[in-house]
DNA sequence: TAATCGTGGCA
DNA sequence: TTGCCAAGATT
């Protein structure tokens, strides 16, 4: 049975979720938005975006304002949001967009943008301007992988749900309304056909889906086993200048946090770090001490364990490399690892 | 193709 | 506590 689109749209018309990023029926749709809510949703969940998009909205209203700040400000406003390349890309798409006088109004034009693959392209493309193209997310990888029973593990089935999804877009209804369809998609996914216990019977799609009539609707997609991930440890130093400011360190700009603000400290390595191979990373010789407590953090292929030392800046010390920041300002600046690291250290540390 | 790249919430 | 998961891109 071919799903229908009409079906799905009406159900989307009145279940669709009212989110900061969508304009209401009929509202025009700002490619800058568009563009922007779908970075900040790569890989992370609605309810950590919501108020991280409207916090940068607020900071950067348009593309033009975004090109024109400092890598500084862009990378202090998406500090906790993780995956800190979506914000130097998108930094770096802001000043390519500007200098061209205007933003790409194709899928094809929009996926020759840093940060920006097939699937951002498909989805920008869409809801910014109704081309009719199926952006394939999780939630569409989940829908078509239980529409048409595909048992194949994800990544290996990715092609064939891509060729799945695209076939919707052969029904009129579809074609019609191609950013409704595809933000109905993601509502279905999200709301209806969820990786775990699927509400099927409420499910517009029910009577079209092979897999809820096969009864395996909740095993799909199936997806190749992870690798376990390894504990590595670090240690890092907590100095204060005589106003009470920290030391911080900018990243290199590629790889892990990369372009971030951290605390000083050693690599991260697979044994823990004794005081006497520790204090050499130091930024510079003090009466060191360590504090009480181990900070844990993981990231998505290794575990970390983290201990600090403190001290304070001795008098008359040659400034050592690196920003001295007020305890306030670093704890918005840091990525979240480097915050649970603060939290060792009382009365550094702040809400976000 | 497979590894890298964050974070927080939830079962 | 641990593993899984979320509107993926890049190399």
């Amino acid at each position: 049975m071919i799903p229908s689109a009409t079906e799905l749209l009406a159900w989307y018309d009145r279940h669709r979720r009212v989110l900061p990023w969508r304009a209401g029926p009929g509202e025009a749709r700002d490619p800058y938005r568009v563009w922007l809510s779908e970075v900040m949703l790569q890989q992370t969940t609605v309810a950590a975006v919501a108020p991280r998009y409207a916090r940068f909205l607020a900071r950067f209203p348009t593309i033009e304002a975004l090109a024109a700040a400092d890598w500084a400000e862009v990378a202090e406003e998406w500090a906790g949001l993780g995956y800190y390349a979506r914000a130097r890309n998108l930094h770096a798409c802001a000043r390519a967009v500007a200098a061209a006088g205007r933003f790409p109004n194709d899928r094809e034009g929009l996926a020759a943008l840093p940060g920006i693959g097939p699937y951002t392209a498909s989805a920008v493309a869409a809801i910014a301007f109704d081309e009719a193209v199926v952006p394939v997310d999780g939630n569409v990888e989940r829908v078509t992988a239980r529409l048409r029973a595909v048992e194949d593990p994800l990544p290996g089935a990715k092609p064939r749900l891509t060729a799945i999804a695209a076939r919707f877009m052969e029904d009129p209804a579809a074609r019609a309304r191609p950013g409704d369809f595809a933000q109905a998609l993601f509502d279905l996914g999200a709301t209806i056909c969820t990786p775990r216990s699927p509400a099927c019977g409420l499910c517009p799609w029910r009577d079209a889906c092979d897999a809820r009539r096969a009864g395996i609707a909740e095993t799909l997609p199936r997806k190749a086993p992870r690798r376990a991930r390894p504990l590595r440890h670090g240690a890092h130093f907590l100095l204060r200048d005589a106003a009470g400011r920290l030391l911080l360190r900018r990243r290199p700009e590629k790889g892990l946090l990369g372009g971030m603000l951290e605390l000083p400290g050693t690599p991260w390595r697979d044994a823990p770090w004794p005081e006497a191979e520790a204090l050499p990373h130091a930024p510079l010789p003090a009466p060191w001490r360590l504090l009480p407590g181990i900070a844990r953090h993981g990231f998505t292929h290794f575990e970390l364990e983290m201990v600090l030392y403190a001290a304070a800046l001795p008098p008359r010390a040659v400034g050592p490399a690196g920003e001295w920041i007020a305890p306030a300002d670093a704890a918005r600046a840091l990525p979240s690892v480097m915050r649970r690291l603060l939290a060792l250290a009382p009365g550094e540390s702040a809400p976000r």
